[in-house]
DNA sequence: ACAGCATAAACAGTATACGAATTTAAGGTC
DNA sequence: GACCTTAAATTCGTATACTGTTTATGCTGT
């Protein structure tokens, strides 16, 4: 018997669509429209239609008079993303400190060890995989729900600043660093100290924006 | 020259709904059917189906095999979005103090002294209207939008449980005093002050549902 | 009576079709 | 050759029709 909760299409693209976004596999070029999605998967363009316009809604696309394309983030809505994150972030870590499995553990360590051997390689393509695994890691150990989904909901959204932060040298050292000092807190299960760490993993991932846009800005035509 | 920006029907749709919901005018046994609703607005079943689908998607609506209702919290649910208003409000009330105008602090003023007026008449309804009044206030000030809307998303969502909590008189007590300590802070604009008393306004709010769950939980059958 | 099964009703999901709006392209004028 | 006008193409919004699934209803047999 098929354990198939009937999925429907609509849900199939959506998530499809979310994979490819969070894959950060979409570029600002790349206009998705409902007509050329529907031949591909041959069905017609509601469900294509349902499944961007709720992706649309949660913040994950931006729909123009031209298809859907990837929200363009400006500086001050990347700065207030920031903003709550310092707020969300500590304390949702710190929650789930307490509730990581040694699954998940285990997981983290592996990714941590991903993340230190980009140092060598330099593959700025794995470190952020490995960051992205880390960061999942936990957050699926989040105990609230509401606070958890309110992460996620923005997270996505700021990937492709995240992945243009990587480019510097000294941002990347700071990433690996701060990731081996994850595994030893979560190891700990210290939630203060959780929280800390988390702070300033943020506050980290705010400078290297900031050092990243001014150089942008500066060598902008 | 008509100055609309060309409403489409979903939205209007949307708008209607979401004003609804936000009202109270809903109760659990009302069940929302596209068909229905189309018919009342001599339109097709498609926005009012993007309507009731968004509506959902954010929370405001549950859907089921069956038509759209109003959707049950847990309690588990509530108490995780008191655990985010905790980590949110104080800091955006915060940002919000530096930004009120005085068009903001007259009515917040007007919506406090209407707080106050239901001490004597035991106006449930309109504490309820006048509170509503107070946050929107003070919200529509916040200058981080990401913020805000975050704030936004779940407060509709809790609306009838904070409607619930004011059968209470002491709660209503609680409230109308924290409203007038509200209006003080927020004109002396001290970010500090706003922020402490606006953590001391969600706890209160906390407390006043805990105390009406365990008494509804007696009572219950 | 009541459990189990067949049938009908209600509803959401999907398909197709049409119209309206807006961008892009083309052509014509000065 | 620049600018305005007009036509075509593109894409979204809405309407209508159909299909499949879930829930309710009623029937049958014990």
């Amino acid at each position: 018997m098929s354990n198939q909760p009937k999925r429907h299409i609509k849900d199939v693209i959506y998530d499809e669509y979310l994979g490819r976004i969070q894959r950060g596999e979409l570029t600002h070029e790349d206009r998705l429209v409902d007509t050329t999605v529907a031949s591909e998967f041959n069905v017609s363009r509601m469900p294509v239609r349902d499944a961007f316009m709720r992706l649309a809604h949660e913040g994950y696309l931006a729909s123009s008079t031209r298809g859907f394309t990837l929200p363009e983030l400006t500086h001050r809505q990347i700065l207030e993303i920031f903003e709550l994150r310092r707020l969300l972030e500590p304390r949702a870590a710190a929650l789930a400190a307490y509730a990581l499995t040694d699954e998940n553990l285990a997981s983290l360590e592996h990714a941590v060890d991903l993340s230190e051997s980009t140092i060598a390689s330099g593959d700025i393509a794995l470190l952020f995989n490995a960051s992205e695994m880390i960061r999942r890691t936990w957050l699926s150990a989040v105990p609230n729900i509401e606070l958890r989904d309110t992460i996620l909901r923005y997270m996505a959204q700021i990937q492709a600043v995240r992945m243009a932060t990587l480019h510097d040298t000294a941002s990347q050292r700071t990433l690996v660093s701060l990731h081996r000092q994850m595994l030893t807190v979560f190891s700990s299960r210290k939630g203060v100290d959780v929280e800390l760490l988390i702070l300033r993993f943020v506050l980290a991932g705010e400078e290297s924006y900031l050092r990243a846009h001014s150089t942008r800005a500066e060598t902008a035509p």
